[in-house]
DNA sequence: TCCTTTCACTTGCAATAAGCAAGTGACAAT
DNA sequence: ATTGTCACTTGCTTATTGCAAGTGAAAGGA
């Protein structure tokens, strides 16, 4: 979860990556970003209903362990947009599968946007892509 | 989660997955359980270290909601092992996605033991299978 | 017989996290 | 001057975690 002495409860894979992402709000926020949606708002509106406290400490963990970034996109009165790094756009594997999974296996799941199991990590770096570029 | 008139936080199936597993302990008894083990001390003596009580509730859980069954091994004193569903089993790609994640992103992450990714759900059935044949 | 262990839990309780409602400060629009 | 929006923060209540200890049934040994 820190960058340096990081101490995971075990060296396990799959747990060091629960660390990251094991709880009921990380993969949503996630999911919404894979979906286009980039500001504080978006996030707030999509259909779970977040809790607006659980959502600025969410954003501010998935930042501290860069899955993501946020950058201002004006400044008075400065608003940040939120945008995927490529270690948190290569979850969308791990999304989709969940979702195939839900459809498999429980009743009366909604489906997914069309395009949703086509899209590739690469495809949600283009905010990515931009502030790497303004960077230099 | 509930079998019936079940009531999700919203229709999104990858919301609904995480209501099944998004916590910080029901992928790590799922992943134990694909690794062959199968008791309750088994799921104890993982490195993580899980409570004995957020044990005891996440296996009633997960048994609840069809992703693994409990039968006895012995009587007097009933002693029970767990073994995955087809659906608990399922999660397997999840795993594994997970499991790449952490080790494409993650420095000092362990590594997985040998097969791992080669492994695929109908390979865990084995006891599912049995339970099948001696219910008849 | 009595004592010690093991297994699979349960119980009690303190600490942490989640969830709800309301508030805040900077600005823009009316 | 008032209202509204956005991105949060604060306060408080409730729920969940995590730790330690306890329980009951039986097996194994002295």
């Amino acid at each position: 979860m820190k960058t340096d002495t990081q101490t995971y409860r075990s060296q396990c894979p799959l747990s060091i990556a629960l660390e990251y992402i094991g709880d009921k709000w990380s993969l949503i926020i996630i999911r919404d970003m894979c979906l286009g949606k980039s500001r504080y708002c978006d996030f707030q509106n999509s259909p779970e209903g977040i809790p607006t406290n659980i959502l600025a400490s969410r954003l501010r963990e998935l930042e501290e362990n860069g899955l993501l970034l946020k950058r201002p996109y004006q400044g008075k009165p400065v608003r940040y947009e939120y945008f995927l790094t490529p270690k948190g756009a290569d979850l969308l594997p791990v999304l989709q599968h969940l979702v195939r999974w839900t459809q498999k296996h429980v009743d009366g799941a909604g489906e997914p946007p069309a395009g949703f199991f086509e899209a590739k990590p690469e495809d949600l770096l283009t905010m990515w892509a931009q502030a790497q570029k303004t960077e230099r």
